[in-house]
DNA sequence: AAATACTTTTAGGCAAACTTAAATTTTAAT
DNA sequence: ATTAAAATTTAAGTTTGCCTAAAAGTATTT
């Protein structure tokens, strides 16, 4: 069953609202996708008779097994594209996000198998997010928010969970990239800003919204 | 001016029937497109609107300059997928036709032009057409028809202009692909079809219909 | 528990791109 | 030069995916 660009659109962003743990609400659909919630009540109806989504009536959508599955192909998709554009074709990190979005419509396995193994099967997109292999399994491997970190110890920067391109160059500018080393000096209680220290570089702050999207991992020791 | 897919299809069509030099009627294009009369002139008045195109009624359509430089801009697109896909991914030629036109679509001039420096800026796609360069020019070099190759000289296959995978596989079987070098022994006056020599093989006839789409150039003596 | 605020759905409409059927125009044939 | 055939356009209707406005349902406050 093929599905329309509009469609996979709403199954992707179901998708990401539900593994953010949110509650599925119209509104918040609306939201994401800049429609209003009428649309996505209409858009719901019709996703539900594909047995794409369960829609329990001023309740909340719910991706099915089959829509999930759905979800998934197109994130692998989005997210080898990404690859693609980083590594070969030299865009930055924080540019690749809207084209992707259009790559990502061309449903033929064929193209995305050969793509992947052109790319060599990455694990990660720029980003640091988990590429589904073909059957849809990813390994999420463990992270630790920046803004949850353990205070003076060797850490490295794996993921950032937003793909706004004011939020990466912001980091970029900041000197923080994927895999940048750095150390985290204390969590400020009252406002949840979290001062950091890269190498060879004087400290500085990120406030609680950036420091939630910076995904690390501990290294060394043990 | 942010073309639809359809318009983009529609504008190609006629690109593509202009250029063959034939009369582009409605039903030339609905044939082309597999839709309807009636869609082509329902879309017709709205590429007129736009100014892509004239519509003298019953009497056939005109792309306007800017439709040209549409129809060129999209071919670009077209014809460096189709190169990404046979010399990157590893399709076949007979293989990358469907899926460059739906990688086509995808109007980012920063992608294309990236896409055209990772490749080398091609001048000639996997089937022998050229590529026009970001401004839309291209230079058609010298193209004589197979069907019109001069008797027992040595010539190189440069281009097969139709993309069906049928003909594609059938010459590519027959040990015809881009480049190969043959001699034509003869030319059957009654049926058109040529006899065509490969070195190192046996003989054999091609009809007119596949000849009529093969194009060569001379080499060797002048 | 009632009133108010907020969210969601329903209803009715619109534009794009298609369809079929009927009317019209052009072309070809007698 | 009519007439018949073919091509084209018009008219009316469909589906997808969106919209606004109004109605209905849910949540919150007092």
């Amino acid at each position: 069953m093929q599905l329309s660009i509009a469609e996979e659109n709403y199954i992707k962003a179901i998708y990401q609202l539900e593994s953010q743990g949110q509650k599925v609400s119209t509104n918040a659909v609306a939201h994401l996708l800049r429609t209003r919630p009428a649309s996505v009540t209409d858009m719901a109806n019709r996703l539900q008779q594909k047995k794409l989504i369960h829609h329990e009536k001023y309740y909340g959508l719910q991706l099915t097994a089959l829509g999930k599955k759905q979800a998934i192909h197109i994130i692998r998709r989005h997210r080898l594209w990404e690859c693609f554009l980083v590594e070969k074709l030299g865009f930055r990190w924080d540019e690749v996000h809207p084209l992707a979005e259009e790559l990502e419509h061309i449903r033929d396995e064929r193209l995305i198998e050969r793509l992947a193994h052109f790319l060599q099967h990455p694990e990660f997109d720029p980003h640091g997010d988990p590429i589904p292999d073909a059957k849809g399994s990813f390994q999420q491997h463990e992270q630790i928010l920046l803004s949850q970190a353990p205070l003076n110890h060797p850490l490295r920067v794996t993921r950032v969970a937003d793909q706004s391109a004011a939020l990466l160059q912001y980091l970029t500018q900041k000197g923080i990239v994927l895999g940048t080393r750095l150390r985290v000096l204390q969590i400020n209680a009252y406002d949840g800003s979290v001062e950091v220290k890269l190498m060879k570089k004087p400290a500085f702050t990120l406030s609680r919204e950036v420091a939630q999207h910076v995904y690390i991992q501990t290294y060394g020791k043990n």
